[in-house]
DNA sequence: TTTCCGATCCCCT
DNA sequence: GGGGATCGGAAAA
């Protein structure tokens, strides 16, 4: 079964998940696209991570088996997505950073702009509407290059924290191919915006992209 | 091109 | 009450 594919160490899931399909499904339709770029999180003893203050209220579900959406909210404003890996209970994860679309991008480009609607209060009205006029122009391949993206893209939210990824009902789901990209089809280098987990955490090469592809964060010309 | 900063709100060394 | 697993626009250079 696909899910023993991530019931390993958090790297190790990292490198089989690149190239994976992450698959929307709801009322308003089908979404899909692959995995490019993801980064591993150890268990408590990882500054880094969200488990590093041990089991809370929030970080639960990362105490549990592999395959488990943990969606959060940084900043205040964006949700981003992650993957609970092996081993069982040992609270590691994988944050998805990007995904290149394959499926249903007219529906990502709403989505994304249901969330500037949703998220933009006290922004001038001149410069949501400038953002949304940038959105309709963007490359598909930049729908989703970066985790609050693909949070927004797919829809995702807090409430899809606790969903089987493995379950083909679910609304939310990974589907393979797994391990298909070669090691050296892999970039890898530290984690990004961990500054604050201190050494050795933060130098820690446990950032896995698709090397070169576009849909990876900040690629070029994404800002 | 690079750097800076505001938005926005939840979580908890 | 401080600050963040981010993003995009504005300012600086």
């Amino acid at each position: 079964m696909d899910r023993a594919v991530l019931d390993r160490p958090p790297v190790d899931a990292a490198r089989a998940i690149l190239g994976a399909t992450l698959v929307r499904v709801d009322a308003r339709g089908r979404r899909a696209g692959r995995i490019v770029e993801v980064e591993a999180y150890a268990g408590p003893e990882d500054r880094a991570s969200h488990a590093r203050a041990g089991r809370t209220e929030r970080n639960t579900v990362m105490f549990g088996r592999p395959g488990i959406a943990y969606v959060y909210l940084v900043y205040g404003m964006h949700d981003c997505l992650n993957v609970v890996t092996g081993p069982a209970d040992s609270a590691s994860a994988l944050l998805i950073r990007a995904v290149a679309p394959s499926d249903g991008v007219d529906l990502m480009r709403a989505e994304r702009l249901a969330w500037l609607a949703a998220h933009r209060r006290k922004v001038e009205p001149d410069a949501i509407a400038r953002e949304a006029d940038r959105l309709a122009r963007l490359p598909d391949v930049r729908l989703a290059s970066g985790p609050g993206l693909v949070a927004a893209a797919f829809g995702i939210d807090r409430s899809d924290t606790g969903t089987d990824l493995f379950d083909p009902r679910s609304s939310l789901r990974l589907e393979g191919p797994f391990g298909a990209v070669a090691a050296d089809a892999i970039s890898v280098g530290p984690r990004i915006g961990v500054a604050y987990a201190g050494s050795p955490w933060a130098e820690r090469p446990w950032r896995f992209a698709i090397a070169g592809d576009p849909s990876v964060s900040g690629s070029p010309a994404t800002r």
